[in-house]
DNA sequence: CACTTTCTACGAATAAAATCGTAATAAAAA
DNA sequence: TTTTTATTACGATTTTATTCGTAGAAAGTG
């Protein structure tokens, strides 16, 4: 009885990190995914494996057989989940105001100089439309 | 045995909530808060009540005895946290780039024009200095 | 004074997220 | 062929977050 029914609901803290190993290297499998992540954190091999099952059955990963082990796939994009992700994250935090979110993360003083002229040039272009 | 040590943790969820009711109303009872949570979804009383007790054992809400009912106060501000939360999303949903993060935000069109002023403004300011 | 209303305190139940242990399977190595 | 190694499946536990029920205290009301 499996539903295929694809998911609304964003990732969780654990599913992100996973997602952002696949997003960064390409298919992937459990294996690679959990030495990936234990440069950051432990965690153990049981572990990655459980949630790229829970994420399977989610519909977040797609996964095909290689060998003889499997090989999961996002069948979501980075720039959709940080889209969704972005949205939340605003209505809770920012209340809403893209704006203000935006002039607290220059705020930080992270953005180098090629990242303000990026912006500027992309401010600028949203202006002549 | 109250430990008094301050909050390093970012609020959850739900104790976020309560902090934005707080910052927009200044220092409120547990009575008011729950009805303002209570225009947004509904919650029971004893439900925010608890939060804000805990809240306030983790040292994120002080509190004072007026008349015979506790006027509850935030101890951290909303610049504060927003920065915080901030950076934490940043990491996590966008490897750490706050340019990629404004770049996304931007192109959700939601700035308005006086937004991208603003924005613009605060880039130059930036530029100078 | 009884009775109702309005609080707080506190424990406990529920739900959601994260973590791991054990068993089964199959390939590879000895 | 026996043993070791690598892998998946799956249940169960643990942790964290959320939610609420019940009791008790204190003030107001008829």
């Amino acid at each position: 009885m499996e539903d295929n029914k694809l998911n609304l609901t964003p990732p969780t803290a654990a599913e992100l990190e996973i997602l952002q190993v696949l997003w960064q290297n390409g298919p992937q499998t459990v294996r690679f995914v959990n030495d990936e992540l234990n440069k950051q954190r432990e965690i153990g091999y049981t572990t990655t494996l459980k949630f790229m099952q829970i994420m399977l059955d989610k519909g977040t990963l797609t996964r095909e057989i290689v060998e003889r082990s499997h090989i999961y796939r996002p069948s979501v994009s980075e720039e959709t989940t940080q889209a969704q992700l972005l949205r939340g994250f605003v209505d809770t935090t920012f209340r809403g105001s893209s704006a203000s979110l935006v002039m607290r993360a220059l705020g930080n003083g992270s953005a180098t100089p090629e990242d303000l002229a990026k912006i500027k040039a992309m401010i600028a272009d949203m202006e002549n439309n």
